[in-house]
DNA sequence: TCAAAATGTCTATTGATATAGACAACCATA
DNA sequence: TATGGTTGTCTATATCAATAGACATTTTGA
């Protein structure tokens, strides 16, 4: 775990993004835990094998999101330091999975419509193609912090009037419920990862080139008819997903 | 999904770079299959809202990873497209998961080394810190592609000699039941996104700025003693992780 | 065979990125 | 209070990234 000289040079990434990036990672791991303090300077410099210069470009970046903050005379002290863990279960909620490991949770809902089910909707949803489905935009925060944004989708029939709820309890649990249905489980759940897009960054906070985790999930109620299709983006320099078998 | 103008300016990520990932990221999604090729440059260069030399940029990058072809006065022809599915439940196998999506497998010990278990790794493995456990460096290749670049741990007093079996049998599963552990489950996995350091970068064949998607995981004998603890890192925009619950 | 459509090549210009060096301003502490 | 270590600011220079325009070359199909 040497991490000298992890940046390289003509790639299209600058190198002051690159250093950055490790930077916020190596803050997230717990690196500089001891001193509270990211290394001077002139040291970054040296490890990356970069200028000075350079290494000030990263940290004004790190500051501007609010992860360090420099003090001249004595250094730059890390501010925020956090990631937190969201188990992937067959019981898997978004509030209550964060509940405990943040104070304040806010659930938004940013926009609502009622359409028709594409493709791809309509097959995890079990419906044919162009039945009418709900599409929730959500974006969710612990502490004031963003972690996610989700696009869902519900059969419109079964579940009219869950955006009114939504909006209600910013919760979804608490909205099926409202609407009946007491109880569900999670049924599949698919990870990849990817850049995040102009929306995703401006919503959730986030500097360019950062680096989404894209869970798309399919929930049913107790007799495995589906009732949400769901993809979320998640911050992934926020969040770990926990999965227990 | 209209995907126009999903660039930004002034970041320290080149345009050319991240039009090169978005399109990377729709061939991957299949947008392009009806034609087999990617649309003009003109055209590319209009939906993103850049100079036509841009978009020649980054399809020039692709053309260097061998993602697309461009041929004068025809168009650019997609090369290679591929998402390999990587399933985690209870009995995910590596070599097992992968095998039917592609026809040929590999897998290559880079390193094997006995050292004393970190705090981190002692943890996971149920031992106290300073034991000895067996550390293998592996790289997995499906068609000739690198798909990922895994560190595991072992019991060094169990399973000793795994990483000659490993070099034998190319696949964990199969250097298990050498050792005489005919079957092991799935415990736990942890599953993250970063930037790949230049290590990684170089095994898996990726561009700096490429996204890993990184699973912990921690897999046990069938009385629920850890027999490996392992850490995978895939390059992100070949594979996806299904969670079947 | 010709024209349209596509990629390939060249020149020129502007702004962002990175290096280099020097020195000022500030903090902690011996 | 003096000193060493740290961040802040300034100037200068070279290279990369992006735009702009013009024209060549190749393929396809009318």
């Amino acid at each position: 775990m040497a991490g000298l000289k992890q940046v390289q040079r003509q790639t299209g990434v600058a190198l002051w993004r690159q250093i950055a990036d490790r930077i916020r990672e190596a803050i997230g791991n717990g690196a500089y835990d001891e001193t509270g303090m990211v290394p001077p300077e002139t040291v970054l410099a040296l490890q990356f094998g970069v200028n000075r210069h350079t290494v000030r470009s990263a940290l004004a970046a790190l500051a501007q999101e609010g992860i360090v903050r420099a003090v001249q005379g004595r250094g730059t002290l890390i501010e925020r330091k956090e990631r937190l863990n969201f188990p992937i279960t067959r019981r898997t909620r978004f509030t209550a999975g964060i509940g405990d490991q943040a104070r304040e949770m806010r659930g938004l809902l940013l926009d609502e419509a009622q359409e028709e089910a594409s493709a791809d909707v309509a097959r995890w949803l079990g419906l044919k193609q162009g039945e009418q489905v709900i599409r929730l935009e959500t974006l969710r925060h612990a502490d004031r912090r963003p972690v996610s944004k989700a696009t869902s989708w519900f059969p419109a029939e079964r579940f009219a009037g869950i955006g009114q709820a939504y909006r209600k309890h910013e919760s979804i649990t608490k909205a099926f419920a409202e609407l009946g249905l007491s109880d569900y489980v999670r049924a599949t759940t698919e990870v990849t990862a990817a850049h995040a897009g102009t929306a995703d960054l401006a919503d959730l906070e986030l500097t360019p080139g950062a680096i989404l985790l894209i869970a798309k999930a399919m929930n049913t109620d107790l007799e495995g008819v589906p009732v949400q299709y769901s993809i979320s983006r998640f911050a992934a320099d926020r969040v770990q997903f926990t999965i227990e078998n």
